[in-house]
DNA sequence: CGAGCGATTGAAAAGACTCAACCACCGTGG
DNA sequence: CCACGGTGGTTGAGTCTTTTCAATCGCTCG
């Protein structure tokens, strides 16, 4: 379970807030968030939430990463998403009226904070702009996961690592991208060793180069020609 | 384009309208609904919408079947999903603001309804309970194409072909699967050619039968087995 | 210092794809 | 009525990608 706080974050100075679905909200509302909010420290590999368990709430994200995933027959993950600042994690599932379809988990330190489904709810019914936002939100991740279903099936292991490396670094922004190698194959969606050895095969290239176990992406333009998108 | 209705449907008789979105809606909203709705018949093989295209509005399913998908850099379509009876197709778009990200074409013969974008967007701004179907329609399909990315990551296409016969019977319902081989190697993510080989298999297994191009099950379990779920 | 995890490499096997050819069926036009 | 062309279905052979299994290495942590 999430420590105690190491750093209260009041909703009203949030830098991640700016970009997220709240951030429309007027400076009542955001009083009014704050107040419903609880904020929590958690440490890297803490999960948010397991698959199948019941959803109580929404994970607003202020600082750190959290990998979304779901677990294949073999219980093998498969990343379905990486979330950083800003996000808020775990609210298709305040609507579907079902356990948790995937799992959640920190990646790194994150200071999270909490909002109860019925908080959640009340503001989604209240708030107008709130609610189109989160409808185009979940609009637009069923456009994006085509696009990935599409890729899975048609894109070579090859073309999908360095696909997914150039998304991974609009995660990471200015960061390198600091993934184990496990990770990184479950979300290309291969295995550890073919992951390594295309890796591997990226840096002959000059596409990339590694630090330990980051990632430094040297030429973005090679990666999306390989990727063939 | 669609062709004159040869058959008008009233939204009031309309057996389809029994499962879908509008199930709910009182005998006033329903009056509302039918006339806003256009009825049109549309032939095999013909589009609703393309990807890339501005979306319009919703279409309402009364009949025949119709397939989404996606197309990967070679043009190779990817199908996402199959609609019958009863489902609105394409309302994700009338909330993303963007082009449409998928393409939708008759797979038979179709009688379809159509309801302009701002019509439909009415209606969910004033039918709480269109509104919370929609958002737990959005949930829940986003959750089913986690499981969909999942298994594509990480089933074999054996695997992937069990599993894609039981959830198309579920489309098919008392029918049996009509598709042509190519758009069911575009549904599990194969060639057309490794498709017909795996049939065989299963034919041979006693998991399946076909007629034609036509295909019978008979084995559920069989192939539940098959596909590790 | 030893255990253990994450990263890496090698070799062999399996799965799937591509290419090429052929067949079967159907509707059309001569 | 029949030859023709086209589409969809099927089969075979060879190739390539990717996986699997096994082993090694480096590093951190107790």
């Amino acid at each position: 379970m999430p420590e105690k706080s190491h750093r209260h974050v009041t909703c009203e100075n949030c830098l991640s807030r700016q970009n997220s679905l709240f951030k429309s909200f007027c400076d009542e509302d955001v009083e009014g968030l704050d107040s419903k909010k609880s904020c929590s420290y958690y440490k890297k590999n803490q999960p948010l939430f397991l698959e199948g368990s019941t959803p109580r709430g929404v994970f607003c994200l202020n600082s750190g990463k959290v990998k979304i995933f779901a677990r294949g027959e073999e219980g093998k993950e498969q990343i379905i998403h990486l979330s950083a600042g800003g996000e808020i994690v775990g609210f298709r599932a305040m609507f579907s009226g079902e356990p948790y379809k995937v799992s959640a988990t920190t990646l790194e330190e994150c200071n999270i904070c909490f909002i109860s489904k019925s908080d959640f709810l009340d503001m989604v019914d209240t708030n107008v702009t709130l609610r189109n936002g989160i409808m185009k939100e979940l609009s637009t991740e069923l456009a994006d996961r085509a696009t990935f279903i599409t890729n899975m099936a048609q894109k070579s292991v090859r073309e999908r690592l360095a696909f997914s490396l150039i998304l991974l670094q609009d995660v990471y922004k200015d960061e390198m991208i600091n993934l184990t190698r496990e990770d990184l194959a479950n979300f290309v969606g291969t295995a550890t060793e073919t992951l390594i050895r295309l890796l591997k095969d990226f840096k002959e290239e000059k596409l990339i180069q590694t630090h330990a176990r980051k990632i430094e992406i040297l030429s973005k333009e090679g990666l999306l020609k390989v990727s063939g998108a």
